[in-house]
Parts: C-alpha cells; sequence; structure tokens
DNA sequence: TATGAATGAGCGTTCATTCAT
DNA sequence: GATGAATGAACGCTCATTCAT
C-alpha cells in the first residue's frame, strides 16, 4: 500500500490537464487524485488542498513559460522573426495538448471577480508575455508602438484559444499565429535582418 | 396570496450579473434566488433548474446581441466605420457593466470541454458576432479577407475583456477598440464613402 | 418531503442531550441530526455550523438557569434554605437527567484551552451561579466569607457531578447536597429566621 | 540505521501534556507525534493506537501519583496536617502545569460515557485518591465522617482545578487548598498531635 | 406565486492506521 | 527504529432540487 505511487511534479503535469480542461471550480478533489491513481486522502501528502494546489499549477506553468517560451524572445542572436513564430508554436503545442486552453486565461475569467488568490500568478504570465513579445518587437517598432503591437498579439492568441476551444477546430489557432508573423515580417525591417539589441 | 415579486425577464437580467462576475460552476443557486430578492425554492417557479436557467440566459444575451448590436452592421444606409465604432462601443458597455465580462467568452472557457449544454448558444454568439462584423469588413475588402478580419476582430476583442477582468483597467478594452477602429479606417477606401450593398 | 419536522428549541434541548452525554469533539453533525430524526444537511436550515449550535445550546442552557434556577436565590419573601434546597434540587434533576452532566463543566474541560469560542458562556454560568448562591449565603456571613462559601459549593457540586458521571451513582451528588445544605442550616442564624435584603 | 529518538516513558510524559492540554477527542496522533519530535508512523513502534496510549498514559500517571502523592498520606510518622499539606501542594505543581489539568477529571467527562474504556483507571484514581485521604482524615474522625470529608475534599479540588483552568487564575485552586487545610486543623485533634495508625 | 423545510449526493478535508522501504 | 506514502472511513458542510403548505 505505501510505496510511492507518484511524484509532485507528475501530479502538478496530471493536475493542469485536468484544471485545464474542467476549469477550477468544476474539478474536485477525486478528479485530479484519480488522475494520479490516487485516492483523495492521499492527496493531501502532497499538497494542502485544492486552492493551494491550484497556486502551484499556475506558478508551475508560469516557471515553464518563463524558462521554455518567453525566454525565446531574448535570444537576440536568432532572427527576430523566428523568434516570433518559435514562441507562438511552442505556446501551440501546450495549449492544444488535452484541449486544456491557457490556464492562466482560464482562471482569469473564472476566478478574477471570485478571489484574488491567483490574480498575482496569472497577472505575471501576462505581464512577462506580453514584455518579451515587447523586447522583439522593439526590433521593428518603437517602444511604445512595440508594446501596443505585443499587447495586440496577447489578446488576439487569447481570444484565439477561447475560438479553438469551442469550435474544436485548431486551424483558428494556426491562423492567428500566421497573421500575427506576417504582421511582423511584412513591418519594414530597416536592416536586411536587423537584430534586436535593446534590453527591456 | 403570494404576490408576483418579479419576472422572468428581471431574473434574466440579474442572473446574467450573477453568472457573468462568478461564473457558471461557482455560482449558486441561492446567489441568484438572492440577487432577485427571491428563495431559493421559488426560483423553480420560473425556471427549471441551474442549466436551464443558463440556457436561457445565454438565448437572452444572444437576442440582444443580435437585436441591438450586431444588427448594426447591417444599417448600410450608416458609414461603415461609423457602425464599426457603435457596435465595439455598445458591446463594451455590457462588457464592462459590473465586471461582468463577456457571458459567452466565460462559458466557453468554463464550459466547452465539460458539456456540450451551452456549445450551440455560444457558437451562434461567436458566429454571428464574426458574421457582422465580415459584412463591415466587405465595405473594404474582398469576402475572404474581410472574414479574417472578423474573426481577428473577435479575437482581438475576447483578448482585451479577458485583461480588463484580470487588470480592472477598462482602458485596455478602449485601447483595443481604437486599434481595431484604426485599421478599418485606414484601410483605403476605395471610394469616398463606400457603403456595403452585399449581404451574407 | 417539506413539513416542518421539528424546531429550533426542540433541537437545541435535543443537542443539550447529545453534547452532554458524549461532548463536543465527539459529537458529530450526523448524531445531532439523527437525534432530531433529520438528515445532516437539514441541520443547516437551523443552524449555521456546530459550533454556532454549540454556542446557541450554551446561551440556551444559562438562559434556563438564570430563569428558573438561578433566580430562586432572589426570591427573598422565602427563606433562605429553602431556596438553597430548592435550588440545587433543581439543579440536580438537570444533571442527572441522560448522565449529561453539567453542560457547562464539560465544556471548560474540552475546550477551555483550545478555543475561547465558548469561554464567554461558560464564565458567565460559573459567574452567575457563584453570585446567586453568594446572595444567599449573605443571609448568615459577611459578603466575602458569602462568596468564599458560594465558591466552594460550586466547586463541591461540580466535583460530585463529575464523581456521579463516572460511578453512575446519584447519591454521591445527593451526598454532596445535603453536606451543603447542612454546612448552611447549621451556621448560627443571627435572627430567628432571617431573611437576606442585600443586593449584590 | 534508525537511531532510537525517544523512550516509551517520554512519549507518555509528552503524551500527559498533550492529552491534558487538548483532551481525548480533539488530539490527533499527528499532535502527539509532533510533541515527541516523530512522525505519526513512527508511534506506532512504541504504541498500538490512540486508545492504547491514552490507557497507557492513564495508567503511568496513575502509577505517579500513587507512588509520589497518595503514598504521603500514608506517612503516619509525619503530622497528618502536613501529610494534607504536601498532597494538595504536590497535585497542584502537577495540575497547574501547562493547564493540563487532571487528567482523570477531563477523561472521565469527556469519555465516561460514550466507551468504557478509561473506566476502570479513572474510576482507581478517585477510589485511591479518597481513600488516601480518608486515612488521613482518620486521625481526625471517625471511620464514616472520614470517608466524607475525603470524598468532599476531592470534589472541591476537582470542582476548583475546573474553575481554575476556566479562569486561568490558580489563585482560585490555591483558595480551595487553604479551605481544605483550615477545615483540617481547625478539627478539634482529640490529642495534642495524633498520629493516625489505622490502615484502610 | 412564494415559501422554506427537507433531501441526498457529493464536496474539501481530516485522521487513525498500515506497511514497504 | 524510523519513515512517510497510501488508505478509507468519516467529518463538517454545501447545494441543486423537491414539494406540502
Amino acid at each position: 500500500m505505501p510505496v510511492q505511487k507518484t511524484t509532485r511534479e507528475e501530479i502538478l503535469e496530471k493536475a493542469i490537464d485536468v484544471f485545464g480542461r474542467q476549469g477550477y471550480h468544476r474539478t474536485t478533489m477525486h478528479d485530479l487524485a484519480a488522475a494520479c491513481g490516487l485516492l483523495k486522502g492521499s492527496f493531501y501528502h502532497y499538497f494542502n488542498g485544492k486552492e493551494a494546489l491550484m497556486e502551484e499549477v499556475l506558478r508551475y506553468s508560469l516557471d515553464y513559460f518563463r524558462k521554455h517560451i518567453f525566454s525565446i524572445a531574448y535570444r537576440d542572436e536568432l532572427p527576430a522573426a523566428e523568434r516570433l513564430r518559435s514562441m507562438m508554436e511552442k505556446s501551440s503545442v501546450i495549449i492544444l495538448r488535452n484541449n486544456q486552453g491557457c490556464m492562466f486565461g482560464n482562471t482569469v475569467l473564472e476566478t478574477a471577480n471570485v478571489t484574488a488568490q491567483f490574480r498575482e500568478t496569472t497577472q505575471a504570465f501576462f505581464t512577462d508575455w506580453t514584455a518579451a513579445l515587447a523586447h522583439l518587437y522593439r526590433a521593428r517598432y518603437d517602444p511604445a508602438t512595440a508594446l501596443e503591437h505585443a499587447e495586440q498579439t496577447v489578446m488576439e492568441m487569447e481570444g484565439a484559444i477561447m475560438l479553438t476551444k469551442l469550435s474544436n477546430n485548431p486551424q483558428l489557432l494556426a491562423g492567428c499565429r500566421e497573421r500575427v508573423l506576417k504582421r511582423f515580417t511584412q513591418s519594414a525591417p530597416s536592416l536586411p535582418e536587423q537584430r534586436t539589441t535593446n534590453n527591456e
């Protein structure tokens, strides 16, 4: 009966999946435990409760995005367009996996008016995402315009994720990605291939 | 002996508010009844249950958008830019009222993977919204491009609503509106003021 | 299914019984509900929770003691010894009923170091009981001595209740009552039958 | 590999403390383990379970009282009043330590009507205490009167402990002690200093 | 039409206990 | 001897729903 059946990290991965598909309030501790092959009660060896688990899920996911996705924007040795394309493609893989959509977008709509619990982490996600994109856009635009483009891209992506969830048609997300990319590449680069050298 | 304390319509209006703020799963029948000055039990004289109420709320809201907002796009006697501006402003008023955001966007993210119950109505909302915008955009673009612009605008707006909910800063939504409008007015109109004459 | 099955007051009476017999922590909401012929969930129509119910039980019981037992001490038209006898006999009936012992004594020992929740009400019980007895004893003693006698009697009674619970032998409580009464009647009354006229 | 972190006796001492403060039902195995610097699971190497531990705690404590406190009453070479004083003072030290009160009184009120598990040991405690005091009182009174005085003293002490727990005022217990002692010394000793020579 | 008591399933959580390591 | 993951029953409580009044 004892013997380790899972790990914190495995639980977090599963929880992203379950929360992502069902949302926070609809998901029960039983759902989460079952997804990990555990009983409800056993869950509390790993996490203090549902809220605490959600908080960790968000932080874990935020960490992942920071390390593996937003960081791409700052690899100034690569062409900016390539970085943008890579960022968006890698995001899309996560977003489309298991229909989970964007954990942070889901959480904002479901909880922002109901609890402050997850505000900090969700805000950090959108702030960092926007900052990464703004860094990229500064290869083409002045800082203010770059920021506006970054915001627009974030909004468009979140909207595309929503409609993808509704229609089950990943083409919508792909279309959005292409549109964003086209806007970027069509913006007249001042030089044949300018590298961004600015910082935030 | 008991006097009518409210009407179906009044309940629907209040329910939009409560569901909009708290989401579907988080909202209890008690919350809804209390918002209407009723007791839980009395609610079932008007609606068959939570799911049925939500369904009606969505239909009621969809009706409203069709009659008062999407319809604007088809008033071809007005300048297209004016129609676009008016649509977006009127949507924004509803969206910002009571922090409720977009009932349909909220519902998609919260329930799309969990139940098919609300799919039809939410899909109709996004289809009709996109169609209305596409109609407008056909004043400037060929049908395929117009459709793509319409989709982009819907996505951007939903993303803007999400970030507004998160940040409590209506400026984000206003910025999005202006951006959409600017894109539209800056697209070269083939004629001094072309009226759209096409249909869906 | 609906139709009133019980009343708040009936629940309080039953709860005194169950809490009195089993103690606070050992008693479950199911125990309480079952004692009232209700299901667990139905209980929450009457009380907000276990703690709130306990609080009300204590207040209800305190009220009863004040109105029907402590008040006897102040009926100065009756002989003091008679009042003392009556008070103690009436307390004993309650205490012996269903083995419940003294709700307040039980609650002090079980919760005083664990929560402040019930301190106020339990303190009020002992303060009022002591005050009532001190009023009686002032028929024989100076105020300071009267107070000490009152405290002694309260302590002795609570100890007697404890040993009665342990041994299931009501004779212990009866013996305590007689001892207290004998001390009182043997204390030389300054007048043939002095009536207390003092106030607290 | 694992080294002995504690001993049965150390655990019993800590458990007296925790049970004494929180009561039997409110105390969890985690509370007990934590107080000993152990994890819950390790506890079961020393004791078979909560009930068994409580049983041992009561026996261990009873042993202590028999050896170090009740035994004082039988040291007939000392003046009776001195023995009474010593007994009560030593009890008080234990009772006041960590607010734990009287383990046996606590346990009676919390469990007597719920389980027979602890009846034997708690009864033994009160029987032995009473017997020790009765032995002392026989230095002044005939056996029947001595027994009654002993019972009265036990009751008064337990009541005093209860009120001390409620008020956090150790003066109440001290007052009780003095009262008991005064009654004893004021009772006319038949001889200048009679030594008790009777046995139970 | 409105009430609100009652239901019963199920929620998040706790906890005494077991046992492979 | 010590660990701590796992269990599973039960806890306090919530909630959508029913229905006699």
